[in-house]
DNA sequence: GAAAATGTGACTCTGAAAGATACATTTTTC
DNA sequence: GAAAAATGTATCTTTCAGAGTCACATTTTC
């Protein structure tokens, strides 16, 4: 299977960003799921590690739901991104193989602390940006295309 | 599966390029496969895309083999993982939901954005070293790990 | 107490990549 | 020129992390 799973968090921060915005009241996983078209056992599933981060606050029992943990200019894209993914690398690393010579014996070593480095530039670009700077973005896109279709 | 074509393609890069270091022939996809600790016919296939981007020569026939098309020092590693993982994004993207709201509406392209930004950041990373600098690091590595173990 | 929500465990399903096998083709070597 | 050894490529099966589903105990509100 495709891994969308920071793109479906993303989805819900900005869902909920939204819905903050207003005051509304924290939001179902039945309505989240509708609107990213899953079911609402995957949507709680998925907020498990956001809440456990604080990136969302969940309320229990009837009239319950999920809000967002803490204002949306406090909340950075790096942080969602990895509460989504936990602590799987950037990329896999291929197994152990022969130790044949000086080289490839040290691949692994090498290969870690590389995905490690790269990994590292690509937290500090997503730590650049907070999730009030996505739902700004987002509505710009939408003032652009609708201009555009006059 | 976990994807590990850019970890693959990276070490039997680094094969070649030692191998190149001593003016060796052609490495055959057999001997390459059982360094790899993987089969011929896959060592095969990951040589294709970077045979086509002139980063491996391949060698046809009896004696045949794959050998570095360019020196070491000229080739980065970022355009090692262009031809490991193709087109493929960073990150997938999750199916268009609903356009539910104005916000939700734009999300794909959104998310294509800002994942096409931070692939330029990982491959400007990438970009910044070459094949040789990895030999180079890898020996540091085994210098290091012998040293510490008398 | 009924209703409506979360939290969670135990599943099955999906699909991209890994792995395997086979064979036509090419080139070297004897 | 035939055998050997390699690539190139097509087809098939296997793997397994994540997606998706179902069920239900628990919590809270009305």
């Amino acid at each position: 299977m495709l891994d969308i799973r920071f793109s479906r968090a993303l989805q819900v921060m900005l869902l909920l960003a939204v819905a903050d915005e207003d005051g509304a009241a924290p939001r179902s996983s039945s309505q989240l799921a509708c609107e990213l078209n899953t079911n609402p056992s995957l949507v709680r599933k998925l907020l498990v590690p956001l809440s456990d981060a604080g990136l969302v606050a969940c309320v229990k029992g009837r009239a319950g739901g999920a809000g967002l943990g803490r204002p949306a200019d406090r909340i950075t894209l790096a942080e969602i991104y990895r509460c989504a993914v936990g602590d799987k690398p950037l990329w896999a690393p291929s197994p152990e193989a022969e130790p044949a010579c000086q080289v490839t014996m040290h691949a692994g070593a090498y290969f870690a602390a590389l995905t490690a480095e790269v990994e590292e530039a690509v937290l500090a670009s997503l730590g650049d940006r907070t999730l009030a700077d996505s739902v700004r973005e987002l509505r710009r896109i939408g003032a652009e295309r609708r201009a555009r279709q006059g």
